[in-house]
DNA sequence: TTTAAAATATGATAATTGTCATGTTATGTG
DNA sequence: CACATAACATGACAATTATCATATTTTAAA
């Protein structure tokens, strides 16, 4: 088994502030996990008595509203952690997460993570420190969400999912989403998000082969009203 | 000056797991501070070198978006605390805070909040569980916003107000907001929310005199559409 | 490889929301 | 009280976005 202090999770996330003993419980309680894209990690609504810590791939938390349409509340990456909050207020989940491609995870038991939070002063303030830049960031989703046009949304979640997960070697987004995961991050119909994508494309701030995507024009894509 | 083991703010906030030493010496350091309506608490991109805690009285957190327009983020009332964030993240403010009516603030410093999140676990995972609690929050208002339509939007900060500010002796929303803090709220523009509360009075699910609002039906309201 | 299903694309149209103009009503200040 | 200012209200119109219909292309499975 792949022990965690190697795990280059470990490198981004708070656990990087786990004392030696602690991280080696967490290395002999964790079980390692594989979902093939699309698959569901967990459900909106279900207890989860751990946290999960991606190794590898990409995941997206999804919350269902009212008219049964899914919003994408978040994508995951390497060395982000899952169901931190539930775990810490004992709630079940409010929001599912499903694997975007091949993803990797390691499951660590609660008790893994809530015994360090009560114990371990440096590990619990990286925790709180994390908590907050999350808190930043949903705010500033909240102002682009609440104020900005579908067309501007689309244009920085291309330039996130850019500056977030890069690109392949020939320039491609290497995070593939459809239209329609794009639909769900900027909380649209799918086919405003195709009909902008094509006009993008015609615009040339962007070019794509199949589903794949390539910014062409960052600095035009930046500009977008 | 006033004790805070006595503040009823206390019983409210993540200070209530303070240990009897740690209260007395934020009593002993804070300073309260009184704000009248419509004054300007601090604006984003200041640093605050200490934490505001709500004794009486309600706040907006704003943030301005690119067009100068102000996003409104929370509203705040008792024992909520302002800053904290900001505080544990070591980083300037990037929200502003206004008085919405005559408000009592205490202000605590930095130190006297940090110390004992670096020491005191109880208080630290009070404060991560509090923490936990408002990114919940912030979810759900990021998918209301994505997801629901602004006449949704407007029942819903109605109802909002009503449960968390309660109503006057003659049932009237004891929190008074202006069109415009209702447009800022709920992300649209001051005539959208004046056409439809116009239109929500009515159909009869509110009632107003002056700028004080009653809700009339409170089932009608949560069923808008 | 064939074929069904899913994803992408686009037109037509409706619904929602924003913007600008303009008037009325409250509110507060000298 | 008078007056200036801000808040509220409403119409007319424009812009944005959603919805429905219908092709076309891509993908995946038999």
């Amino acid at each position: 088994m792949t022990r965690c202090d190697h795990c280059i999770a470990r490198q981004l996330s708070a656990m990087k502030s786990m004392t030696k003993e602690e991280l080696k419980l967490v290395s002999d309680c964790k079980t390692t996990r594989f979902f093939k894209k699309g698959d569901v990690i967990f459900e909106e609504g279900e207890a989860l008595n751990g946290v999960f810590c991606v190794r590898d791939g990409v995941a997206k938390l999804t919350k269902l509203n009212a008219n049964g349409k899914d919003q994408t509340v978040k994508l995951l990456g390497r060395g982000d952690m899952i169901g931190q909050r539930s775990v810490i207020s004992n709630e079940r989940t409010n929001l599912s997460a499903v694997a975007l491609n091949d993803i990797e995870l390691c499951y660590v038991p609660r008790d893994q993570i809530v015994n360090p939070l009560q114990k371990n002063q440096e590990f619990s303030f990286d925790v709180l420190q994390n908590f907050a830049k999350d808190l930043k960031n949903s705010e500033d989703d909240l102002v682009n969400m609440a104020q900005k046009s579908v067309k501007q949304r689309i244009a920085e979640t291309l330039l996130y999912v850019h500056r977030t997960f890069g690109v392949d070697a020939n320039g491609y987004l290497s995070v593939v989403l459809s239209r329609e995961d794009y639909a769900s991050i900027v909380g649209t119909a799918t086919e405003s998000t195709i009909r902008i994508l094509s006009q993008f494309k015609k615009d040339g701030f962007i070019s794509t082969e199949g589903k794949l995507i390539k910014i062409e024009n960052l600095e035009k894509l930046r500009q977008v009203e």
